[in-house]
RNA sequence: GGGCGCAUAGCUCAGUUGGUUAGAGCGCGUCUCUGAUAAGGACGAGGUCCCUGGUUCGAGUCCAGGUGUGCCCA
């Protein structure tokens, strides 16, 4: 016997006592056990940054990753879920600040770097236990008792061996790199952290003159060269100019000094062409062997430099065609100068301020310079134009400090040559969706830079890299015990504080780490290895357990996450480090804008989970585009609509078996005739399986908003139509076999639909599996396997039967809407007309089930249309189109001409010919669409080649059928209203005229039948308690009570 | 500035290999139903399928250019 249940169920009341009952019973652990010597399927989770409360990006995405490894154990895998802490990098360092009310490196240094780690340490896990609430709370199955955290010696130590296996490779070099810096944070930005916070800002734009060793008539050329930055001035090493720019040289009339510029540029600078005078013309190249004087002498001496570089990145947009260069500030600046050998020169200190090699400016922090700068400028008369430009300019995230592009002395990975092995593994990856993996992410690995690994920072794992302190050599450490050879030291925690503390002595020379600690992602790109302490520990674990079969992260992880695994992977082992990927898009809020705590525009998640449910939520986030990398803006009312259209319907389906299958005391365990089953349940059960198989296939091609799509049709059918149509069946009173293959069937869709939904709504799949699961069944869904559809029970035939049975079902509605017929009065007949022999004998097998509806009499079917509608012919574009090539036009002109006899002909089969063009056509049906049009005064609907028409006529006898069943609506409705239970046996009284009294006396039976009324009385008068109805014009009292 | 998405009804989104009358749900309006009730059904209003050009007999769909918007990068 199955329990009761509401059909008013408080979900998330319900979802509480499920996630008591899998832990109470320990489900996850035995979902794992169960699969213990299975085939094993590998998921690698990303780990977050837990320095702040989940939001639903990270729901989302615990989301997916909680379903593709519930499908994949329910399938028959064993699918290992640790959970990975992120606990390095700037978000904690700038929390740990904060919290200890530290401005910057300078104030940390000061304070001690112990002190600041294990405040960071201390940090890291504040919101640990909120992560794991919420995450339990959305269903997510994840093992956080064997987690992994970033900051665990373990890892720390693998990080080493993978740092040693790049350094081994001659993959690790030191070089400068032009870099956004910070100076406030004193540290360069990543890649990815740069170009957060562009701000409109005002900078000066100065043009200053260059005096070259060129001269035109005894006159020096001056080069003209404008720059935004005039504090990167004394840093000038080079001018470069474009090879293919024409360039000239002018003598300004009114200074009478010869410039040189672009000649593109020329307007910019002059207003009239009668302000100056053209000298000499010049292509780039040609002025590529020329030589200037230095603006300023700090750096006169610097070898190969002042001299015109040529390069095509030199363009005529803006400024004047030559560009100044001061090699240690702009990327351009830096290659361009490299390759003809001027060495960087960089008189700015770790603060961005001038050092003592630039005497003038000592002390200034560069931008504020820019003043003096001008003015010296200004006075030696080299300054030729001052003005300001607006433009955007990238800022610091956590500082709100511009960022000085500069180089940068950093340790980075060798990437470049690896380019083609990185596109060649990705090629083996499957990306959800495709895209992604092909162009975005393809095209980011065919241009894949060097990786810039080292930050000058404190927490985080340190480049285990010591130097000699005359720098003349260096040794990598690539785990604890090679450190313990060296030092005799063996720590027990890798950060920097412990080890910089370690130096060691080695012929004759004392090393010292190198001061920088580990880009973060490089440690949640080693995570496959990490995790499992590899290689010191858990060779083959590892080596069974890698790659991952699948992972699933946001589209922001183009470039963190997938990449680092790639890089890593393909530099270690050659190959991929994950084969399936799931891309998710970005959870907006309503609006359209960011979710935005200040903004307050989104809900709680606490809220939502309390008022819908997890499954709501799951379900409204995986049935919409952020599945497929696309954008979701977060709405409430979405999730409102997955509860309400979805698992409602579904829990009341449930709670009407459970209702009706308690009172006939029905079991599972009896016997069922499988050799004849009813129409309908044949055809559930076939749209059972074909569920089923689409929502295999769909999660075999990892797409889970397609999974989920077929449960919406069928839980439409299951409830609308299905169980509709077969109330009758269980609330018959005979306990036959009719009934019993109806409990059957609908046992069967509601255990099943329970297991095919386990993975997406794990919590009401769970309760309805529980009250329905017999003894021998697994203690949970998520124990069970998986259906995967049975194709011999499929009937493709019946599936499309139905269809047209509830289209025609839908017309007949329709035209008892539109006629003023309610459904509750009978009509006497209804004709249903197709020229399509096939329909025709369809819906004869199911005309009951039409009649039943429809509350008609009789259904008679046939072929003949023309008594109910005329027709008119359109081309069947798709058919003729092909054939006819531009003519169809005049085609389409002569089909809709084409009178109703020619029509009638061809619907029977017949073609006829139309000339076109001086050329024959045949035409046959399936040239054509018909259209029928109704003809007007009769009650008439038609869909493609089904007509359907209503005999409207009332007889007396059908008036007193009606009359007596809207008596027994007005009863049940009262039933309904005192809350009666269904069995709840009743009798009935009630007065009324006589054209009621004959239509209850001549349908006692129905009326008691239905009713449930053991007695069915007249009398004069009804009191207080009787209610007064209006039977389709007449006055009624009714007064029921309980037996 | 570059790469990659997205743009269809008031809102959220479908829309197959191009086929001529573009759909669903929500919301709105009118009506209906009442033992599926946190519902159900019918009907209606509501569209420049972002814009411009092109390919084609035919474009929401393919191509080019642009606009808006988002992510990533410079």
């Amino acid at each position: 016997m199955f329990n009761v249940v509401s059909n008013k169920t408080n979900f998330p009341h319900m979802e509480k006592e499920i996630l008591q009952l899998w832990e109470k019973e320990d489900i996850f652990k035995k979902s794992l056990e169960n699969r213990r010597e299975s085939r094993e399927y590998v998921f690698y989770d990303g780990p977050p940054f837990a320095t702040g409360l989940p939001h639903y990006g990270h729901l989302l995405a615990g989301t997916i990753k909680d379903i593709v490894p519930r499908y994949h154990t329910m399938r028959g895998h064993y699918v290992e879920r640790r959970f990975g802490w992120d606990c390095h990098g700037l978000p904690i360092e700038a929390l740990a600040q904060e919290s200890l009310g530290l401005a910057g490196p300078a104030a940390i240094q000061e304070t001690g770097i112990d002190i600041f780690n294990e405040k960071c340490r201390s940090m890291v896990l504040t919101y640990v236990e909120e992560w794991k609430k919420t995450i339990t709370r959305m269903g997510r199955w994840v093992d956080f008792d064997d987690d992994y955290k970033t900051m665990d010696v373990n890892f720390m130590e693998t990080i080493w061996w993978v740092f040693k296996q790049l350094w081994d490779q001659g993959r690790v070099y030191k070089a400068h790199r032009i870099m956004p810096y910070s100076w406030k944070l004193t540290t360069p930005l990543s890649n990815f952290e740069a170009g957060n916070n562009y701000k409109e800002i005002q900078d000066p734009a100065i043009t200053v003159r260059i005096r070259t060793s060129e001269h035109v008539d005894g006159d020096p050329i001056y080069a003209l060269a404008w720059t935004t930055t005039p504090w990167t001035l004394p840093g000038n090493l080079a001018l470069c100019v474009g090879p293919h720019i024409d360039y000239v040289t002018v003598r300004d009339k009114r200074s009478r000094d010869l410039y040189l510029l672009a000649k593109a540029r020329l307007e910019q600078y002059y207003k009239k062409s009668q302000e100056y005078e053209i000298v000499a013309h010049y292509k780039g190249n040609e002025i590529s062997t020329w030589t200037y004087d230095a603006l300023f002498p700090y750096f006169a001496d610097q070898p190969h430099a002042f001299c015109f570089l040529m390069d095509d990145f030199v363009s005529t947009d803006e400024g004047t065609g030559i560009v100044h260069l001061a090699p240690a500030y702009g990327e351009d600046d830096y290659r361009v100068c490299r390759e003809a050998k001027i060495d960087i020169v960089d008189p700015l200190n770790e603060e961005c301020q001038f050092t003592d090699v630039t005497p003038e400016y000592a002390g200034q922090f560069c931008k504020d310079a820019d003043k003096a700068i001008i003015k010296r400028l200004k006075r030696e008369g080299k300054l030729v134009h001052q003005s300001t430009i607006n433009h955007s300019y990238p800022f610091c995230e956590r500082t709100d400090t511009p960022l000085i592009y500069r180089a940068i002395n950093a340790w980075y990975v060798r990437v470049e040559d690896l380019r083609d092995l990185l596109v060649e593994n990705n090629e083996s990856i499957h990306w959800v969706p495709d895209y992604v993996g092909d162009k975005r992410f393809g095209n980011w690995l065919r241009d894949a830079k060097d990786w810039n690994i080292s930050r000058n920072r404190y927490w985080g794992s340190c480049i285990p890299v010591w130097v000699a302190q005359d720098g003349s050599d260096m040794i990598c450490v690539g785990s604890i015990s090679e450190l313990e050879e060296l030092s005799s030291v063996r720590p027990t925690d890798l950060h920097k504080h412990i080890l910089d503390q370690i130096t060691f002595e080695k012929d004759g020379k004392v090393y010292q780490r190198t001061p920088e600690v580990l880009d973060c992602w490089f440690e949640s790109g080693s995570m496959p290895y990490a995790q499992v302490h590899y290689p010191f520990e858990n060779k083959e674990r590892f080596e069974r357990h890698f790659p991952a079969d699948f992972i699933a992260e946001g589209l922001d992880q183009t470039r963190g996450w997938f990449y680092t695994l790639m890089v890593l992977s393909t530099a270690l082992f050659k190959c991929s480090a994950f084969q399936n990927v799931v891309v998710n898009g970005l959870v907006l809020a309503e609006d359209g804008r960011k979710m935005s705590k200040r903004l307050k525009n989104y809900p709680d998640p606490t809220h939502v989970l309390d008022t819908y449910g997890a499954d709501a939520l799951r379900l409204y986030m995986i049935y919409s585009p952020i599945v497929k990398a696309e954008d979701l803006c977060f709405s409430e009312e979405g999730v409102k609509h997955a509860l309400r259209h979805l698992l409602i319907p579904w829990w009341n389906a449930y709670s009407f078996f459970v209702t009706y299958a308690c009172i006939d005391k029905w079991s599972p365990s009896k016997d069922v005739d499988k050799s004849c089953t009813h129409l309908l349940d044949r055809w559930i059960l076939s749209s059972l399986e074909r569920l089923t198989t689409d929502v295999v296939s769909a999660m075999d091609e990892y797409g889970l908003q397609s999974a989920v799509r077929p449960f919406i049709r069928f839980i439409e059918d299951l409830t609308n139509w299905y169980i509709r149509r077969s109330r009758r069946r269980f609330w018959k009173s005979a306990n036959d076999e009719d009934k019993n293959q109806a409990y059957a069937t609908l046992y069967e869709v509601l255990l099943r639909l329970s297991k095919i939904a386990a993975p997406f709504v794990p919590f009401i799949s769970e309760a309805i599996y529980q009250n329905l699961r017999m003894k021998n069944m697994p203690d949970s869904v998520h124990l069970c396997d998986f259906p995967i559809g049975d194709q011999d029970r499929r009937e493709p035939e019946l599936e499309h039967q139905m269809e047209t049975v509830i289209s025609v079902v839908s017309m007949g509605r329709q035209l008892r809407t539109d006629h003023n017929l309610k459904v509750r009065q009978p009509l006497k007949g209804v004709h249903i007309v197709s020229h399509v022999d096939q329909k025709i004998e369809h819906l004869d097998e199911l005309k009951t089930v039409i009649s039943d509806e429809l509350n008609i009499r009789e259904v008679w079917l046939n072929q003949c249309e023309i008594q109910l509608a005329t027709f008119q012919a359109k081309p069947n574009f798709k058919e003729l189109g092909p054939r006819l090539g531009p003519s169809v036009k005049k085609a389409a002109q002569q089909i809709q001409a084409l009178d109703r006899s020619v029509l009638e002909r061809i619907l029977q089969g017949q073609s006829v010919s139309i000339s076109l063009d001086d050329k024959m056509i045949e035409l046959t049906e399936k040239d054509l669409v018909i259209e029928r049009i109704p003809l007007e005064g009769l009650a008439v609907a038609s869909d493609g080649d089904l007509m359907v028409a209503l005999e409207t006529e009332l007889t007396p006898e059908l008036i007193r059928e009606g009359l007596a069943r809207e008596f027994v609506n007005k009863v049940q409705q009262m039933r309904k209203k005192e809350d009666l239970e269904v069995v709840q046996r009743i009798n009935v009284f009630y007065s009324a005229d006589n054209p009621v009294v004959e239509a209850v006396e001549s349908h006692r039976d129905y009326i008691q039948t239905e009713t449930l009324a053991a007695d069915l009385a007249f009398i004069e008068k009804i009191d207080a308690e009787g209610v007064t109805w209006d039977l389709n014009g007449h006055t009624c009292s009714i007064k029921i009570q309980p037996v």
